[in-house]
DNA sequence: CGCCCATCAGTGACATTGTCACCCAAAACG
DNA sequence: CGTTTTGGGTGACAATGTCACTGATGGGCG
């Protein structure tokens, strides 16, 4: 069941074989159910989180309740924010919530430690996946302070559909997402109607016009 | 004069002699002027640097042309933006600028991963560097997406300030720190002025009540 | 089935912030 | 000096955030 670790982590960068087994030999393997928390402000784990199956929404909420989605950790992909704040015992407000049933494995600390001093692809694998979710942050940064709502609504619904025409979600979720309030969602999208691009029922978007909204999206 | 790197260095996670005189053994030392760019979109370095002396401003441009302070780097840290940048090989837009004469050690890549491999506290040093700066990011998405911007404000005047009375600064510049227009500042510190809290003359805003700018600082 | 209730969405009024197109004043500089 | 550059003020408007509501929908349950 964990024999394809290495191609699962090959995302960033591979793994090999003899990595692999050390990892596995020292690590814990642990199951969550879809909308557990991983963690958080008053749930801070003292050991390292490799996502082997499923997805986790890292967002931060303000003290009004308001709330924006900074990424998604994809199977594969290693959770750094926990260990940032395991070093930095500075106070944050980021939680991370497991989007669907999840599979990670966790290593403690001092294996962590030992694997990051002894194998190179190790620490490259955690110095990548530390630089991607900088870079993330600096993304978030740049369309919080520089981008328009209707863009980044855009955007939003594009990535949430992928393949898909229609998404089930609320207003009030896509408002967490971008870190907004529903009644600006709720008029983008009523515009967004109004120009045929999408139609709405409760609970579900259509994209309709993805062209049109993939036009939007690319800043105009 | 660099025989003090480990009390310099003291501030995350003290760097023992014998990693300091090995770091030393394999860097450069570099100065440059204030106003200098150390790294940038066209400016991407392949080495490593920790800053020795002075404070770098690391701030982030939209494509209209807006500007937003991410953190600063002070003397004793490193500055991790350039390693993320080269490893995660994605477009990005921040820069770094010399707010002050800084010397810099400059560690060529193979020797940063050697002594990363090699010296525990070295490595501690960096991913506390990480974390921090991630921390830092996280401060910034919870300001722009949360925040007021008078609150923003008054906390920024206060930190410029230090021990000062004075700030020497424009209406712009201040509008850079924040990511917002000259005009929004100059609003926000014309009703500060009308309410006695600071005095201004052309590149120059003094502090009148402090106490009063720290209540409006801390979220009233 | 039909009623109740929680959730979801729509609306109008208003405050704050961002954008634009200007103007004016102070310093900088020949 | 006068001219140029830079810093700052202003009014109008657009976009976004906030508040206090109302109405709509669908699921659960008698």
């Amino acid at each position: 069941m964990i024999e394809d670790w290495t191609e699962r982590f090959q995302g960033t960068a591979a793994l090999p074989r003899a990595v692999r087994d050390r990892l596995i030999s020292v690590a814990r393997i642990i199951h969550l159910g879809a909308g557990a928390q991983v963690f958080g402000p008053t749930n801070v784990p003292d050991s390292l989180f490799f996502l082997y199956d499923g997805r986790i929404r890292v967002s931060q909420s303000s003290e009004a309740g308001r709330e924006i989605v900074l990424y998604r950790v994809d199977a594969g992909e290693s959770c750094v924010l926990t260990t940032a704040c395991m070093l930095a015992e500075e106070a944050y407000n980021a939680e991370g919530i497991a989007e669907t049933n999840i599979t990670a494995i966790v290593l403690p600390k001092p294996a962590f430690d030992r694997l990051v001093s002894e194998e190179e692809a190790f620490r490259k694998f955690v110095f990548a996946a530390y630089s991607r979710r900088l870079i993330d942050l600096l993304r978030v940064v740049d369309d919080v302070a520089f981008g328009h709502m209707d863009v980044r609504l855009a955007e939003r619904l594009l990535a949430l559909a992928g393949d898909h025409k229609e998404i089930p979600t609320t207003h009030q979720n896509l408002a967490s997402e971008l870190g907004t309030a529903r009644e600006v969602i709720s008029r983008i999208l009523s515009d967004f109607q109004k120009r045929g691009l999408i139609a709405q029922s409760r609970g579900r978007i259509a994209l309709v016009d993805k062209v049109a909204l993939r036009r939007i999206a690319e800043a105009g």
